[in-house]
This record gives structure tokens, C-alpha cells and sequence, in this order.
DNA sequence: TTGGTAATTTATAACCATTCTAAAGTAGAG
DNA sequence: CTCTACTTTAGAATGGTTATAAATTACCAA
């Protein structure tokens, strides 16, 4: 099982140490075969049918937030109450379905953006992202 | 006072009674010269210093919404605590400076984006948001 | 292996933007 | 003017997220 290795070092990167729980959430976010998005009940409910047992919500948070900062997930800019992270760190853009809360991916390769402005007040730009609402 | 007539009919048209308190949301969302970007907390704290009288939260989270339902506001989608709404109705796109919780317009025209996949699942394009994070 | 200690997990409380509620006040048609 | 339906308001409720503090666990050194 080379993937726990994985698991253990992304935990180690992020600055936590390899328990459990941790690896419990490691594997239900990166074992999959494809990348998605998930809330944070959404990724207990998974987490919990995945290891069949029962995890904290605290637990969750701070572990989420954790690989967020390391680079191992993306968190989306949606506005909402709740919010949406992505398993796919590579730059992309989404179609989002406001009525059924549902995210998909858009490749970086499949839009074009350009002609972008200079950031004011001397201002770097950080990242663009594209948000295509869709009904 | 021309303006008055504006805002009494804007109110009529999102369904609701021109009263004072909605009359003085109104003047300080559009008397001014140039088009804003606020949160509801701000905008209670714009209304009361204009009109020298307290508010509601509760009108003023009634009235944003109505408003921006009947397309007189923009509601801004930026993950975030809080809700951004902008008087700027017609579509562009957004510099935001995360660390200042500050939006800066993009006109429309001074951005490119093309060659957009379709929309899965049979859905339909309702709107194209680009959203530049800038540090 | 064992202790000791610092990190971790957990349930629960706190937080805070937003929405709901219900009572008092107001607009406006007739 | 009057009546009724709409509004305003303070405060309570809601719900996602973060903080807290006590019990548990990881892991280094001996």
C-alpha cells in the first residue's frame, strides 16, 4: 500500500502528524480515482462510511484547512453558506448549478482568458478564476 | 427632486411600498456619483450617517434583496464571511484583494473571455463571472 | 519498552452573518 | 377617516464555522 506513504508525507508537509483520523481523510479525499467537491458534511458522511467510524467535525476542519494551506485542495470561491473545496489543485474553472449546489469542473485548456488589466495600487495578481452559472 | 421619483419607482417595482426607511436606503445606494461595492454592515453604517436615523437590520437585509432580485443590485460571488452586494448593475468583472476584503471593477470590455464549453447536462449559460484575486 | 510531554481528538460552547417572529406602527385605497 | 394589509423593529433562532478545555494519543529519549 504505497499510497499511506503518500498520505503520511502530505500530512507531514502540512506540519501534522499522521493519525488515524487524519489518514482516514487523506484516503477518502486522494484514493479516489477522480477529484471532486466537497463540503464539509458532505466529506464527514464520506469519511465516516469510508473508514466506518465516526469522526469530529473539529477534526475535520482543522485537518481540511491544513492540506488547504499545504496546496493538496482547493478552496472554491462561491459565494454561500457553505463552503466548497475541490481535490483538483491544478488551475481550472467551474460551472456551477445554483439551484442543485453542483460544481464542474472547466479545464484550464477548454477557456480563454485574456486582455486582463493591470492590478491597481501596484497590486500582483493572484489568481483568475471563472465561475460559469448555469441553470 | 427627480431622483425621489426614481427611487419610489424602483421600490414599486421591486414589489415594495416607498416608506421612509426604504426611500433612505435608496438615496444612499443611488445618489451617489459613482457606482460602490458594499456588505450589508457597511451599508447600514452609509444609510444612518446620510439620513442622521437608525436602522434595521432587518429592513436593510429586506430591501437589498428585493432590490437586487428586481436587478436594481448586483450580488457579488466571493467566498468570504460575509455577503458583497454592488450597485454597478451592469456586467463586469472584479479585482479582489482578499487581505482588504476590497473590490475593484473590471469593465467588461477591458477583459477577454472565449471559446466557452457548453453547459453539461443540457443546462443553460446564465452568467460568466471572472474573479481576480490580487496580493 | 517505558515515561513524559506536546500534539491531537472530541463534545460542546461560542461566534456571527443572516433569517425568522411577532408585536407595534404605518401607508394608502375606498 | 378608517380599516386592513404591509412594514418596521428588537430580539430570538438558525446554521456554518471556530474556539475551548479535558481526555487521549503519538513519538522521542532513555
Amino acid at each position: 500500500m504505497d499510497q499511506l506513504e503518500f498520505h503520511i508525507e502530505r500530512l507531514r508537509a502540512a506540519g501534522l502528524r499522521p493519525t488515524k483520523q487524519r489518514l482516514a481523510i487523506c484516503k477518502s479525499l486522494f484514493n479516489k480515482k477522480e477529484t471532486f467537491h466537497f463540503t464539509i458534511e458532505k466529506l464527514k458522511k464520506i469519511v465516516e462510511k469510508d473508514s466506518r467510524k465516526k469522526i469530529s467535525l473539529a477534526t475535520l476542519y482543522n485537518t481540511v484547512h491544513s492540506l488547504k494551506n499545504r496546496g493538496y485542495l482547493k478552496e472554491i470561491s462561491i459565494k454561500g453558506n457553505k463552503t466548497f473545496f475541490d481535490t483538483n489543485t491544478k488551475h481550472h474553472h467551474h460551472f456551477y448549478d445554483e439551484r442543485m449546489s453542483q460544481l464542474v469542473d472547466i479545464e484550464d485548456k477548454n477557456i480563454l482568458v485574456g486582455n486582463l488589466p493591470k492590478a491597481p495600487n501596484g497590486k500582483k495578481i493572484k489568481s483568475v478564476e471563472v465561475l460559469v452559472k448555469i441553470v
